[in-house]
DNA sequence: GCCGTTTTCGGCCCGACTGTTTTCAGTCG
């Protein structure tokens, strides 16, 4: 069994256990766990045989006995027996917005529902309203859930989707007269991979004002919620967001506040407590009453004596218990080593792809068209690449050094783990990306030997998009990451973070795991138009999500230092 | 169910908003 079901598992045994009325900081040891495992980057079998289960944060004698269960079995007696108990469709009930643990339990116990359509089916007959302490404002925005449900189907956005909402959404509130400072928080400030709604936070000296111009713009499509301090709302594009809105004195903590995680921000207020301290999204408050608000957020940390932690880093992955590295930073990538062109299935000439490279700060491009096989992608024969290299020569000539372009090929690595190209080609190759687009319904073992295989290759150099996933449409390959990296490190090949807004691959765990056992790394755009480059710092978000240092990415470094990387096997 | 420079037992984060209440529980982030 995978981490990622063992995790979902958890979280939904944290969900029943809920409904059943256990105690929430048993169903908060679930959750933690399944964060816990989401984060580590590598498979539970493996850390197991190595340091042992109990090495995770959050997981105890109970949790690791539960998931030896899984790795062995397949199966937890404690859930078949969990679900024996509390019927597992009020799973997706709890998924409602507005409906929690409790009423999922009401309606359950006192109406007999078990799934969504019965709980439909008793709104429509209202028998919701017929509840103590339920009237028909609940049930009619029961069936607004319901319907939004449906509606919302396809769920969490794009980073780069979300990031352009919410641009949009800021401008719009920076206008909003009274308003002095505006800044995006939540789960985009910390550049997660998809984004589930929007944060906003804003300083000003008549919050309710500013709120009430807000949720009566035209961006705003429906009302949620609506206080003094804050508002939640569909905007008219779809997407749900809250403006938080807080005197200037408070915007430091309540920006802080707004960014999370929720994990995070748990272990700061825990942190507070020890300094006989309480810490909210107002500022601090002490014993006796007293508020301390902080208009800066840098201010929250340095009162509990921490330095800043850069939002990516805020997961509750260690950020707090010491030292991080120096991260990545925007502008530190000075080439990019895997972009398309016409050649293949691009949309700009070479000439066009350098232009826009030089233009977006890149003094290296590697051009890395398909090859032969990958028939529907234009994939160049030898005779094609031979003539695409004489033709990237005169572009060099006439645009001079800048920037410097290296001509390579993303190479299929074919469903029985040979190259595309034959050897005698790749050894011209400034550069090769050897990278996956087709078996991906193979077995994980199969797959993972196709990796090796490339990565032994004394040619390669980059492994592209390694798990082949794309967000929100395909899983990536369950692959034997841990001997993936193994070789990898060993021959000095760099794995790819593919900065496609779809793809962010390898992710964050992995890229973090990458570095520990010493892995290179290369972030690229896989750029098949001149804007593609604009997608690059989402590569760098993730590197930094995944505590990457600068010296761990192959396209940070000098061009001396990169060519001569290049050419260790040439 | 986890965890320990207060603790191996007894803790475990905080406030805004809503709907239904006569003072608060539930949900959310």
């Amino acid at each position: 069994m995978k981490n990622e079901q063992i995790a979902n598992l958890f979280e939904a045994i944290a969900d029943l256990l809920e409904i059943k009325g256990e105690v929430v900081y048993k169903t908060l040891s679930y959750r933690r766990a399944a964060e816990s495992i989401r984060a580590l980057g590598r498979d539970l079998e493996d850390v197991r045989q190595d340091e042992g289960l109990r090495t995770i944060p959050g997981v105890g004698k109970a949790l690791a006995a539960k998931i030896e269960e899984l790795l062995d079995t397949g199966q937890l007696e404690f859930y078949n027996n969990l679900v024996e108990d509390v019927p597992e469709g009020l799973l997706q009930v709890l998924t409602l917005r507005g409906v929690g643990p409790k009423s999922a339990a009401r309606y359950w116990k006192e109406l007999g529902v078990t799934s969504l359509e019965e709980l439909e089916k008793a709104a429509r007959e209202g028998r919701v309203q017929t509840l103590s302490g339920m009237g028909a404002r609940t049930e009619s925005a029961l069936l607004v859930s319901l319907e939004e449900y449906r509606r919302m189907q396809s769920g969490r956005l794009l980073l780069s989707a979300a990031e352009a909402a919410a641009n949009e959404m800021l401008q719009v509130v920076r206008g909003i007269p009274g308003v002095e400072q505006a800044e995006i928080a939540g789960s985009l400030r910390r550049r997660r991979e998809t984004i589930g709604d929007l944060d906003v936070v804003v300083a000003a000296i008549e919050p309710e004002g500013v709120l009430d111009a807000f949720v009566n713009s035209s961006l705003v499509l429906k009302v949620l919620a609506a206080g003094g301090s804050k508002a939640s709302v569909i905007l008219s594009n779809g997407v749900r967001a809250q403006l938080w809105a807080y005197p200037p004195e408070s915007f430091g903590s309540v920006l802080q506040y707004a960014t999370g995680s929720q994990a995070h921000n748990v272990r700061l207020r825990e942190r507070a407590q020890r300094q006989a301290l309480s810490l909210s999204e107002r500022g601090f408050k002490t014993r006796d009453g007293a508020l301390i608000p902080c208009s800066e957020e840098k201010q929250v940390y340095e009162r509990l004596g921490l330095p800043w932690i850069p939002p990516e880093l805020r997961e509750d992955r260690g950020e707090l218990d010491g030292d991080v590295p120096p991260l990545l930073e925007d502008g530190d990538l000075h080439a990019d080593l895997h972009t398309h062109t016409s050649w293949s299935d691009g949309a700009n000439s070479i000439e066009e792809m350098a232009r826009a490279a030089k233009e977006a700060g890149l003094q290296v491009l590697a051009i890395t068209d398909h090859s032969q096989s990958l028939v529907v992608a234009g994939g160049l024969m030898p005779d094609e690449w031979q003539r695409q290299h004489e033709e990237i020569e005169r572009i060099q000539d006439k645009l001079g050094d800048s920037p410097r372009l290296l001509h390579g090929a993303e190479v299929e690595i074919l469903a029985d783990g040979r190259l595309d190209f034959p050897d005698d080609l790749l050894e011209e190759m400034d550069i090769v990306v050897a990278s996956l687009h087709s078996g991906f319904r193979q077995e994980p073992a199969m797959v993972t030997s196709r990796l090796l295989n490339a990565i032994q290759n004394p040619y390669v150099d980059i492994i592209g998009h390694p798990t082949g996933r794309l967000l929100g449409r395909r899983e990536g390959v369950a692959l034997d990451m841990e001997k993936v990296l193994a070789a990898a490190e060993e021959r000095r090949v760099a794995l790819e973070i593919n900065a496609h807004p779809e793809r962010l691959d390898l992710n964050d765990a992995y890229a973090r795991r990458a570095v520990e056992v010493g892995c290179l790394l290369a972030i690229n755009s896989d750029s098949h138009h001149v804007s593609g480059f604009a997608n690059l710092p989402f590569g760098i978000s993730v590197a930094r999500r995944g505590w990457v240092p600068r010296n761990a990415v192959v396209n940070a470094w000098s061009k001396k230092q990169l060519f001569a990387w290049l050419d260790r096997n040439r």
